[in-house]
DNA sequence: TACGTTATCGCAAACTTTTGCAATAACTGG
DNA sequence: CCAGTTATTGCAAAAGTTTGCGATAACGTA
C-alpha cells in the first residue's frame, strides 16, 4: 500500500469522503517537486478535470492540512503545500527576503514545544510550524549594501528577488 | 517625549514623513487596549478623518511593522497590531481554537533563535513571532468532547468561539 | 442493487490584503 | 516664505482566500 493509498484510508476512516476531487489534488501534490503553489495544483488538476473549482482546492488542500495529509508553508503571503512525509517530518525556515525555503529538523524545535506544554500548556502546532526570518545570503547581501529606509518604498522591504 | 513622539521622531528621522494620516494610526494603535484589528482601527480613525483610506491605514501598519513600532499578530487570518512595548517586548501565542491570545517572554525563544543563527545562519523574524497552537482549556475541552471529523466540517476546526 | 442521508462540489459573491496610478502634500533648498 | 522634488494619499481594481447555498454524488443500510 503506497502512501497515498494510507492517506486515502485514513481519511475514510474519519469519516470523510473519497472524491475524484480529493484523489487528483493528493496525486498532484504528490507528485510535485517540494512545495506548490495553490494555482499550480489548480492548474494542473484542471487539465484533467476542467470543472475542478478553485475553492474546492483550497477545501481540499485546507482538509488534507488539517489531518495531516500535507504540510502547508506560507511563501511571500501565499499558500503552498508539500506531502507530509511521514518518519522524516520536517519544518520550514522561510527567508523574507529571497523566499528560499531551508527545510528544519523537528528536533530543534522539540524543546522548545515541551517548554510552552510544561510552562503554559499550550501545545504549538508544530506539525505546521514555520519561521520567517532571512538566510545567510540574504543577510550578506544586506550587510554589504548598507541600506536606507528611503532607499525602498514600504514593501519591498530591501528584497533581492 | 512620550514614546509616541519617539516613534514619530523615529520615522522621521529614517526619511519617512509626517503626516496626520500616521500620527493618527499611531495615536489609535497606542489607544488601544491589546491587538486591534485592521477594520477596527480604520473605523476608529475614520470617526476622526473620513477620507482616510483602508489601503492607507494598511500601509500605513505595513510601515510601522517594518520599523519595529508596532507588532503584527495573526489571529485567525486576521492581522491585528500592538504598539511595540519597548524594554518589555514579548512574542505571542495564539490558540487556533479560541483565538486567546498568550503573550510569551523572549527569553523562551532565545536559545531557539541562537540555534537558527549557529547552524544555519537564519535569523528567524524574532520581532514579531507568533506560534499558532491550542491554549489549555481548550485542549481540555478537546479530550473531553472526544472529537470525530464527522461531527465538524472543515473549517470550524473544533472552534470553541 | 436501490434508497436515503448528508458530505462535498461548483458557482458566485464576500472578505482581507495588496497594488497601480494620478493628484496631493510634506519636506528641502534657495 | 516660495518653489521643486518626490513620498504619500485616495481611489479603483486586482489578487488570494474564504464562505453561503442549492445541486450532486458518496457512502451506509436494507
Amino acid at each position: 500500500m503506497t502512501s497515498q493509498e494510507q492517506s486515502l484510508h485514513y481519511l475514510q476512516s474519519l469519516g470523510y469522503r473519497l472524491t475524484p476531487q480529493r484523489l487528483m489534488v493528493l496525486a498532484i501534490v504528490a507528485g510535485g517537486a517540494g512545495h506548490m503553489g495553490v494555482d499550480e495544483i489548480h492548474r494542473q488538476a484542471r487539465a484533467a478535470y476542467p470543472y475542478l473549482d478553485l475553492a474546492t482546492v483550497y477545501r481540499t488542500l485546507r482538509l488534507f492540512k488539517q489531518v495531516g495529509v500535507v504540510t502547508e508553508v506560507d511563501i511571500d503571503n501565499r499558500l503552498h503545500y508539500e506531502l507530509t512525509a511521514p518518519g522524516e517530518k520536517h519544518h520550514h525556515m522561510v527567508c523574507r527576503a529571497c523566499h528560499r525555503v531551508i527545510n528544519l529538523s523537528p528536533h530543534y524545535l522539540e524543546e522548545f514545544r515541551d517548554t510552552l506544554m510544561q510552562e503554559f500548556g499550550f501545545e504549538p502546532d508544530v506539525e505546521h510550524f514555520t519561521v520567517s526570518g532571512r538566510c545567510l545570503p540574504c543577510r550578506e547581501i544586506a550587510a554589504a549594501g548598507g541600506g536606507t529606509a528611503v532607499e525602498a518604498d514600504v514593501g519591498d522591504d530591501g528584497e533581492v528577488d
